[in-house]
RNA sequence: GUGGGUAUAGCUCAGCUGGUUAGAGCGCCAGGUUGUGGCCCUGGAGGUCGUGGGUUCAAACCCCAUUACUCACCCCA
């Protein structure tokens, strides 16, 4: 093998993979475009200090860097990245872009890039399908986030699913509530471990990170409904969300408050969600919340916004194994074979005319004996070929073998493309 | 950032306590079948055993280093 590789965690996506793929963003998109979220492309790579303080800590770490291009190689300096997420680069659309209509509703689907370790279902470039509402107060945008994404797992075909649903002043709250506002950060993490380590697990973490028993005693009984301070509104606005998520047909049995829902990034500001499968077991596929707070750090103005994203990469890795993928995993619906010299504008002729008529059809360019040329076709997963031959140029029909069951049949060309159009 | 695993043909892998010309399946090419793919049969091409050092009479195998990939943790889609 050439001495040749690809970047630690990417890939490449090859046609077969990529008619698949095609497919799922189409079904997302069009999800998207059903309830409004027109489409809005941004540059793959972002001024660092756009994308810097937005994610905390542990996201900044994971930013992927450019070097500064031309000069500053040598010493390490950057002064671009390339986009970590799609909400922030859209924040400073907003910003730069004070005359779009509010309220703002887009959708975007591109790839993103992290820094990160990759193991299954965790890549360094991933694509993320985002839809984003800007300049709506909390309510019915998060609500339709929340049935944006119960609707496109759906389209996908997934049933077993639950949207955890959370606010982050809740959270905010309990901190406070334990004496610990300002290391809320550290207690979320540790709680939202929760159905990974059990209680033991979370108890025995925050004793690590130094939390006291008693601390710990009081975040289970607030965890458990034990009243707390400050948290009405927050509560209220959940309540809201929820009942409107449901009246905009989101399945109750998919929809589930959960106190310990956390979400790394430091953006979020109110309600938080996410999707895991419930027979899954690769993390989550769907993450959003509301972030009234990160436009204004662009423009000076609070806006105020809510977002959700579904994590393409999972998604298909999770159809992949569960055989979802159907269909054929080729554009080209009818291989039209060459048979001869003399027969050969007789096939060109074939070919031309399935495709002025739609049918996306390829002519066998290698040429070689009709058995290879069948084969050829079959590799590729086209469904469909044609044979003319001697017999049929001279008839003026073309041979119609189906690929898969093996018939044929003779017929004019003509009927051959009605035939072709009309099949699926 | 932390800890494992793997690296041998285009792909998936086998290769015993080191031993002489390194194997299989699949794929590819050719033929059996000069108008038919999938199934079957025959033959063929294809490998500096990731890289660099070391030990040894002898290394794919043992030791050290290095690189790449990968899985898990952290965190995340």
């Amino acid at each position: 093998m050439a001495d040749v590789h690809l970047p630690k965690g990417m890939r490449d996506i090859l046609p077969q993979q990529m008619i698949l793929r095609q497919r799922v963003i189409s079904t997302i998109q069009q999800v998207f475009l059903r309830y409004g979220f027109a489409p809005l492309e941004t540059p793959a790579m972002e001024r660092i200090e756009t994308l810097t303080g937005k994610y905390g800590d542990e996201g900044d770490k994971l930013i992927f860097r450019v070097l500064k291009r031309g000069e500053g190689g040598q010493q390490g300096e950057v002064d671009q990245a390339l986009r970590y997420d799609l909400t922030v680069p859209l924040a400073r659309v907003i910003a730069m872009n004070p005359q779009l209509p509010m309220p703002f509703k887009r959708s975007q689907v591109q790839p993103v890039w992290r820094a990160d370790r990759p193991q299954k279902g965790r890549f360094r470039e991933f694509y993320q399908c985002d839809v984003d509402t800007v300049g709506a107060p909390v309510g019915l945008a998060d609500a339709e986030c929340i049935a944006v994404v119960h609707d496109c797992l759906l389209a996908l075909g997934f049933t077993d699913f639950t949207i955890r649903l959370n606010h982050r002043r809740w959270l905010a709250a309990l901190a406070l509530a334990v004496n610990a506002a300002e290391r809320e950060g550290e207690l979320i993490v540790a709680i939202d471990k929760l159905d990974k380590i059990g209680r033991d697990g979370v108890s025995r973490e925050l004793l690590g990170r130094g939390f006291t028993q008693g601390q710990i005693d009081r975040v289970w009984e607030l965890l458990d409904g034990a009243p707390l301070a400050g948290s009405e509104q927050a509560l209220a606005e959940l309540d809201q969300v929820e009942a409107l998520a449901l009246a905009m047909g989101v399945d109750r049995q998919r929809l589930l408050r959960d106190r310990t829902l956390a979400r790394g990034l430091d953006y979020y500001t109110g309600p938080v969600f996410e999707t895991v499968l419930t027979d899954g077991g690769l993390g989550s596929v769907s993450g959003g919340g509301r972030y009234d707070g990160l436009i204004g750090m662009f423009c000076g103005r609070e806006i105020p916004a809510v977002g959700v994203s579904l994590g393409l990469e999972r998604l298909i890795v999770l159809m992949e194994e569960r055989g979802m993928l159907g269909g054929s995993s080729s554009a080209t619906r009818v291989w039209v074979t060459v048979f001869s010299d003399e027969t050969l504008p007789a096939s060109l002729a074939a070919v031309s005319a399935f495709r002025q008529a739609g049918v996306p059809a390829e002519i066998s360019l290698a040429g070689g004996k009709l058995g290879k040329q069948l084969k050829a076709a079959d590799s590729r997963g086209v469904p469909f070929a044609v044979v003319i031959g001697p017999d049929e140029a001279a008839a003026g029909t073309v041979k119609l073998k189906d690929l898969r069951s093996g018939e044929e049949q003779v017929l004019s060309l003509s009927l051959a493309i009605d035939q072709l159009g009309a099949a699926s």
